[in-house]
RNA sequence: GGAGAGGUGUCUGAGUGGUCGAAGGUACCACCUUGGAAAGGUGGCGUACGCGCAAGUGUACCGGGGGUUCGAAUCCCCCCCUCUCCGCCA
């Protein structure tokens, strides 16, 4: 949510700044209508309650005194009734207002580009040189079918489509990929590693955005009412909703000291409504592995440490020398929840397309006003935190560029350099 | 899953219908005292929202929601959570 306080205090620069992700002007208009008639139904209520308090107390001392009191108390009953209509009258504007809130957007950060699509996104920068093959290079599911990697039609047979089985080379692979990931960024990058809940309940999925407006996207358990998390970022962050990072109970956030926290988990996306978009083979599955990054920062930090995230990020991939490229999103392509954002996509030859596998937003306040997390100030005064997040990063798409761009001749696979420790050998071999 | 106990501010712990945002202690901050510290003394010390240029002031909050009442931390109903015992189980 953005502050209401934005709406009411710079009603033209809003509108302006989103216009450019397509949000209307009368939906800001709405809720800065409702904002005014809410604060004068609260102004009513609170002075018929003052009014009300102090007559009550009269009563009692009246009463008290043994005086008779019943005259009194039908004039204070007629003001609780008065309240009580009141009352109803904004529940129902609050309930508008928080709904039409909800709608809107977060504020896009000045410097990223304009526009309605991923077409206007904008190349940063590349690492590395496209890889040459002197044969024609594989798709990562005949190099899996020579490696002996997956088992899709099992899959199939254990759940449904989009269920890939993962063996043999491919999972211990996979075991070290993320072994390394979670590596790099405690030992390297100063996060503290966790092991979140899978599973989680509404308050947790409605507090980092996933609900109520992308229910259809997720796995639900009707008997506990608990909801399988599409990715770490929704535990992980919700690890402090409600919270006060004090310095105290909970480390003390400043402008040098960030709370940056990663986790492994699995992520499960019910991706309604994307049958044949992308969906061969590992590209875009229902169950999948990520190493997320999570960071609570000062809001004087947080598009730096943005930047910094992005590294952490592109230290994985830069590390097991893959050719990637860094884009900045357009107004019009980032995330609901996102001020500014950077995507982290890996050639994969094979395919001959780039494949996301990284996503780094700075969220600014937008995230901690839903979660309601805040730290002390160095005044002590309490503030919202900044949330950042990011992938570091997705594996099965990483799997399939690293397969596809290490491949030899032969269909064996070379093993980067970094990654042999974790798995042990230098090379996938052909199996068949 | 069954039975019982309990959820009050940083913590501890009083409060069972009125003057209670809530005693006392503790922690924390400032000052006094001291050569310095401890002990002791004095004062301050919750959050959110509204109004106000501000000082300030009002409202709400005693696990959550609903009800009774002129008035609820206190009475009633529902829910959640924690602890103990039993059962089950990696």
């Amino acid at each position: 949510m953005i502050d209401i306080k934005k709406i009411r205090e710079e009603f033209d620069a809003t509108v302006e700044a989103l216009a450019r992700r397509g949000v209307e002007a009368q939906t800001i208009a709405k809720a800065r209508d409702l904002d005014i008639k809410r604060r004068e139904l609260i102004t009513e209520s609170e002075t018929l309650k003052q009014q009300r308090n102090s007559a009550s107390k009269e009563i009692g001392m009246a009463a008290k005194a043994g005086q008779d009191v019943s005259e009194a108390k039908a004039k204070v009953r007629a003001i609780g009734d008065r309240i009580a209509e009141i009352e109803n009258d904004l529940e129902a504007v609050n309930s508008d207002l928080r709904e039409t809130m909800l709608m809107i957007p977060n504020i896009p950060a000045p410097e990223i580009p304009t526009g309605p699509d991923s077409s206007c996104n904008k190349v940063v920068r590349f690492n590395g040189e496209e890889p040459k093959f002197d044969f024609e290079p594989l798709d990562h599911i005949a190099l899996g079918e020579k490696l002996g990697l997956f088992d899709f039609p099992r899959g199939v047979k254990l759940t449904g489509t989009g269920f890939p089985v993962i063996m043999g080379q491919g999972a211990r692979l996979q075991r070290a990929l993320i072994q390394y990931m979670l590596d790099v960024h405690c030992r390297d990058q100063g996060y503290t590693e966790l092991i979140p809940p899978y599973i989680v309940n509404t308050a947790s999925m409605t507090g980092t955005g996933q609900l109520p407006k992308f229910a259809e996207d997720l796995y639900h358990s009707n008997a506990d009412d608990f909801w399988l998390i599409p990715t770490a970022e929704v535990p992980v962050t919700n690890l402090y909703r409600d919270d006060i990072f004090d310095g105290i109970k909970l480390p003390k956030i400043t402008k040098d000291n960030p709370v940056k926290l990663t986790a492994y988990t699995p992520c499960f996306r019910r991706e309604a409504g994307s049958a044949g978009k992308m969906t061969r083979g590992m590209l875009r599955v229902h169950q999948f592995d990520k190493v997320e990054m999570v960071n609570f920062v000062h809001p004087e930090t947080s598009f730096e440490q943005l930047e910094i995230l992005v590294t952490e990020a592109e230290a994985i991939l830069k590390g097991l020398g893959l050719h990637y490229r860094i884009l900045q999103l357009c107004s019009g392509d980032m995330g609901f929840s996102a001020s500014k954002c950077y995507d982290i996509e890996l050639w994969a030859p094979g395919e001959k397309q780039w494949l996301e596998v990284s996503s780094c937003s700075c969220f600014t306040d937008f995230q901690a006003r839903r979660l309601n997390c805040r730290f002390r100030d160095e005044n002590g005064k309490t503030q919202l935190v900044h949330t950042l997040n990011g992938s570091g990063v997705a594996l099965p798409r990483l799997v399939v560029a690293l397969l596809e761009q290490f491949q030899q001749a032969d269909g064996s696979v070379i093993i980067p350099e970094v990654l042999r420790p974790y798995f042990g050998a230098d090379k996938l071999e052909v199996v068949k």
